[in-house]
RNA sequence: GCGGCUAUAGUUCAGCGGCAGAACGCCUGACUGUGGCUCAGGAUGUCGUGGGUUCGAUCCCCACUAGCCGCCCCA
């Protein structure tokens, strides 16, 4: 029989690599709540017209990377239609926004996700086809303020203190505008115009873009083509006065606040439904070329593309495994040691020892529990020893004298010390030493 | 979807048309209640899967699968 594997391009999470995601998703979290943002929890599978209409028919994802299947109806009363497993979050919270009526309630509403997405795309270093994103958005209509800048601003500093505080250091900033939907369809014409005389000359990649996504030329990274690159139209000077007016205030908001970043006129994003400022987070320890750790921008008018009412609003996703592998290439992913490794000596001790790990390891209303490992009594001890030594920063010895004293014997792996600590002190003495 | 590189022990990787290798890790003992160092010994495995060429294939050829890199695109 052949033995099964994880399909192409999904794989198994294990420990102790679990532990840094759980690390990510708390610390995400916490961030969350103290900007005000609820969690949304969609389906994984939507209606297939969702994604064609909310994230863009022509776009590759849609056109190519979907998991989608026809769902057969069966029974009369239930109908067939065209399932797909989401690729991305924004068109399912902008849907349950919609289908919820939230814009009703006036308020912002301030949604953010974390969860499997799916794309049929070749597998790399940094993407896979079952992916993880933690996201959010921010929605609403235009009188609860969702259209400000300020709303911009706010995401981005929130950004920039998740990413400090999960500890991923060098991170990069580069925002845009891409104007409304009006400005980008006269920016590419402009740019098909101004790469007519050159693009002769470029590479025959951008030669190519130039005819299918003239856009695309701006992402080119042979060196020969930057000149011709940098004297193309920018899109900066094709924004009606509203959207210069408003990336301007962006702008304005991040500097007084202190986050850095860059302004980076060729940052284009793939989606069809973003409007105005667009931004991306990068990084360069760890992903390849897979380096962006998340993206977003503004989308103010996707509400209305899936059938909604006006509903401006601004948003990111950030790649979970891509944060997952650059903490890893940062070293920060050090597995935590367990506070004590219970060494029954001989079998006769285990059950003693099991009732004291249960113990420990209890929380009560004043102590959370202390992590414990337990031994067996059939090993010598010198093998208790080297086990304890790879997974715990204490040993605890529970021999036969112990047992009947109720003195146990303890050893600090950090510093080699050894000390005698009555039973009733021994969860405080544990405690104590706690990092 | 297209092009390229790769696949051997738990891990990182050598290797060769004729007995399957190293390092690290793992297990046992020296050492019966004191680990890290040392020494002695041990087990590693469908050489990715399936075909083909050959007296003989882990090695050469083909296909498939998977990973990585580039295109495309994106988190």
């Amino acid at each position: 029989m052949t033995t099964l594997k994880a399909v192409r391009g999904t794989r198994d999470l294990l420990p102790p690599e679990t532990e840094l995601w759980n690390r990510i998703d708390t610390v995400a979290r916490s961030v969350f709540a103290r900007y005000n943002f609820g969690e949304i929890r969609t389906p994984i599978f939507e209606d297939t017209a969702l994604f064609a209409r909310g994230v863009g028919e022509e776009t590759d994802i849609v056109s190519k990377e979907m998991y989608t299947w026809d769902d057969k109806a069966r029974a009369q009363s239930e109908k067939g239609q065209s399932l797909t497993l989401r690729p991305e979050n924004t068109a399912g919270v902008v849907r349950a926004y919609i289908e919820h009526k939230l814009g009703e309630t006036g308020q912002l509403q301030k949604l953010y996700y974390i969860g499997p997405q799916f794309r049929r795309e070749r597998p790399m270093k940094g993407r896979f086809r079952q992916f993880y994103q933690i996201g959010a958005e921010v929605i609403g209509p235009a009188s609860s303020g969702s259209e400000s800048p300020l709303r911009d601003a706010e995401v981005l500093e929130m950004l920039a203190t998740l990413l400090d505080e999960l500890g991923i250091t060098g991170w990069v900033l580069k925002i845009n505008s891409v104007g409304s939907a009006s400005d980008r369809p006269r920016y590419i014409e402009a740019l098909r115009e101004a790469l007519k005389p050159v693009v002769g000359q470029m590479c025959e990649d951008c030669q190519r873009r130039a005819v299918t996504n003239p856009l695309r030329v701006l992402d080119c990274k042979v060196p020969h083509d930057q000149p011709y690159i940098d004297a193309l139209p920018k899109i900066a000077d094709h924004l009606d006065e509203s959207s210069k007016a408003h990336f301007a205030a962006v702008c304005t908001a991040l500097d007084a606040c202190g986050v850095p970043y860059v302004r980076d006129h060729r940052l284009v994003r793939g989606l069809d439904y973003y409007t105005r400022t667009t931004f991306e987070f990068t990084h360069d320890a760890g992903l390849g070329t897979q380096n962006a750790l998340l993206g977003g921008g503004r989308y103010d008018g996707l509400s209305e593309a899936i059938g909604g009412p006006k509903a401006p609003g601004i948003g990111f996703a950030m790649g979970e495994d891509r944060l997952v592998l650059t903490l890893q290439a940062q070293k920060s992913a050090k597995a935590q040691l367990a506070d004590a490794y219970i060494a029954p000596l001989g079998e006769a001790q285990n059950a003693a020892a099991l009732e004291l790990a249960r113990e420990l390891r209890r929380a009560t209303p004043d102590r959370p529990g202390l992590k414990i490992e337990l031994g067996d009594g059939t090993f010598r001890l010198k093998k208790s020893f080297e086990a304890a030594d790879k997974v715990a920063r204490k040993i605890v010895l529970l021999g036969e004298d112990e047992v009947n004293s109720g003195i146990l014997t303890v050893k600090d792996f950090s510093t080699g010390t050894q000390s005698k600590i009555a039973r009733s002190e021994l969860t405080a003495h544990l405690a104590s030493s706690n990092k």
